[in-house]
DNA sequence: CCGTTTCTAGACCGATGAGTCCATTTTGCG
DNA sequence: CGCAAAATGGACTCATCGGTCTAGAAACGG
């Protein structure tokens, strides 16, 4: 139901997804879906939310167990698959959208991108324990911050530069930080 | 004058940008916009255009003297303050927000990433050549498209993590690639 | 089986979007 | 100076936006 009117969103982002464009994707009558949402930002909203519930869900889940550099690898390399490749990111597609000037948004994503950037600090934590990996504390936040902006930019340029050997490259260089 | 339209254009993206906004931006008249741009998509694929150019100008510019692992540095820097802090790269946000729907938009981001790419490789393989850097000719490519992909990341990450050490940490990361 | 509640279809609303038209003023040039 | 060209303001068109309203169909519970 949501995932009707996210992919709506996602494909076309806020200002271009219409209302008929919403119903015609979750198949709701127009007043139905007032009454379940109230309006059109809070169905995006909720969308949003939603979204990077899931999101950061799949990116813990991926990188809690089994060894860590094989887990960031797989994470990078399914932004090559996945609907991210055509449409990038739901969360950073809203926010190049609508940030600076919605501050709602602007929570919401700041508060997706510290969850996301708490869930890979937790996993270089792992790997140094377990000895698959050697960082410093210092070194442990630096690496995860950067990976989580390659995180983020992987879809952009997938978007940007479709089709090129770019992301193969781009991710391959990337996981040297952690070699 | 395009750069009025343009700002208006990189402040609130293309769709959410109205006419009215426009006309304040510039200080013209309706009338007088049309005339001399045709339509508001005509007004913004100029504005973009020009952004393109301008942008690659400056980058290229920056690149092709000096040390190329400072000048590197440089651009990177360079996004920590000026407009992109606050609205992203221009090019960034309306990929984001057109493709892969508008195709027009599409040949002109992708155009504006070779180049860029171009240059990227370019200053690389001055790098190389003055002994300044130590790269195989395969690495280079790698290496320049990494750079690439990290300079359309950081703006995006500016947008959605306003005023956080992640912008430092990922630059001072990204840049050990070339150490 | 009936009454209540929910859902649906579609007409409707005011606001605002992009784009056009035209009468008037301003401008620049011979 | 004078005239042609261009720029201006503002009324106007038509489409579409998000959102509301209403009357009837479906669904559900006792």
């Amino acid at each position: 139901m949501l995932d009707a009117a996210q992919s709506a969103f996602w494909r076309k982002g806020y200002e271009a997804t219409t209302l008929p464009d919403l119903l015609e994707a979750t198949g709701l009558a127009r007043q139905s879906l007032y009454n379940a949402f109230g309006d059109k930002r809070a169905l995006f909203l909720a969308c949003l939310r939603r979204y990077s519930d899931i999101q950061l869900g799949r990116l813990s889940e991926s990188l809690e167990r089994g060894p860590v550099r094989a887990a960031i690898r797989g994470v990078f390399e399914s932004v090559l698959n996945g609907a991210s490749l055509e449409c990038g990111c739901f969360v950073v597609n809203s926010a190049t959208e609508l940030l600076p000037r919605d501050a709602e948004v602007g929570r919401l994503v700041a508060s997706a991108m510290k969850r996301q950037e708490r869930a890979l600090i937790e996993a270089l934590r792992r790997g140094v324990r377990e000895g698959e990996l050697r960082l410093t504390p210092k070194r442990i936040e630096q690496t995860a911050r950067f990976l989580m902006g390659t995180m983020q930019g992987l879809p952009v340029l997938a978007k940007t530069m479709p089709g090129s050997p770019v992301l193969r490259d781009m991710i391959a260089v990337a996981l040297r930080v952690i070699d």
